[in-house]
DNA sequence: GATGGTCAATACGCAACCGTATGGAAGATG
DNA sequence: CATCTTCCATACGGTTGCGTATTGACCATC
């Protein structure tokens, strides 16, 4: 009886969601069905009803990940000017925890797409995505189209670092260097 | 007879690289005796002459993947000043294949080490020791301790967004970027 | 040409998974 | 209460992969 609520019946979202957690934790190849089932207290009897098969279930994680990109939504949630947004954007990703989940999440779906043609594919929409929504913004920030671009690059990259470097032994100082990050990113801002 | 090498013997460093190579191809979890020996053209009795186990291969891996980081020897190779060094750095990095091949092993031994500790230290030593050398050379370069700190940190961010960034899409874009990049990160330059 | 060291083939047991087939429990519905 | 639907258990066959044990081929060296 692994699973915490009761013995409620599961559904096609109760398995999703373990998978999910799974590939953070462990990447593509630990979501195994018949290690999910006695995950979830049940047999695989039960994820053959659910699922045609393994691969349909990867799918839905998939699927789950492209839409679910909370992030931007709690950013535009919090509402503002475009730097404010794309300072608590910045600021949204966790300096603190050594093995955050959100980090390693992005680190499974990308060595996931290496090998995974749909992981690729919806990977490189995400990608895509978030690249423009960062790009809009310093475009509305009053940077012109190529710099608003090149800055979008290297924020993008400088977010991702922070979830795959291994950050070990730094303490405090990705503080400072958070700030100074900032200061670099925003720099030579044009007046509007 | 896979192996392209006529019928020579196997030695212990033929199976490491081909290890490294299946590695970076496919992730850790591919790395799998038998599908080796099938690919190096023999069997596995071969491969337990050589290895004491599959542990004992991935920890060779490691261990090769650690000592041999080429990018930087070549750069030093090159000389120059600082800047130079760090230009030359910057721009060993290819942007023009989609999948290069240092890209691939990077997010392999990263997605690696999430769920493998040998893995993980082997990471964060060289990330340790890529990090100072950059920011080293942003000392010799004249910028203060703190600031050398950062941008060494937003450098390595840049360099690794575009091993894993799926650049599917953007054909000759990534140069103009590249150069407002560099712009970014040599940016108020303290005179020396 | 006998002996010993190197490297590899073969055969085996064992475990982890996938997917299928079938039966059964438990609740809803008539 | 009979039946239908929904969800799950059990049992099975097949594949992949690890590690071991045993045998054998090739080569050098004496």
């Amino acid at each position: 009886m692994a699973n915490s609520s009761k013995n409620k019946k599961l559904n096609r979202d109760d398995w999703v969601l373990a998978a999910f957690t799974t590939l953070s934790e462990s990447g593509v190849n630990a979501v195994r069905v018949e290690v999910l089932a006695k995950l979830l207290g049940v047999t695989k009897g039960s994820f053959y009803w659910h699922f045609k098969s393994r691969q349909e279930l990867l799918a839905a994680i998939l699927e789950k990940w492209r839409v679910e990109q909370r992030v931007i939504e709690r950013v535009e949630v919090l509402g503002g000017d475009a730097k404010t947004k794309m300072i608590n954007l910045l600021d949204s990703v966790p300096r603190t925890a050594p093995r955050n989940n959100s980090g390693a999440t992005e680190l499974a779906v990308r060595s996931w797409a290496k090998n995974d043609e749909l992981a690729a594919k919806t990977l490189a929409q995400v990608d895509k995505d978030r690249i423009e929504w960062v790009k809009k913004h310093f475009v509305q920030m009053g940077y012109d189209d190529q710099q608003a671009e090149s800055r979008a690059f290297l924020t993008y990259g400088y977010i991702m670092v922070q979830g795959i470097f291994s950050i070990e032994n730094m303490p405090g100082i990705l503080e400072r260097i958070h700030a100074d990050t900032l200061g670099l990113l925003f720099s030579d801002a044009p007046k509007v």
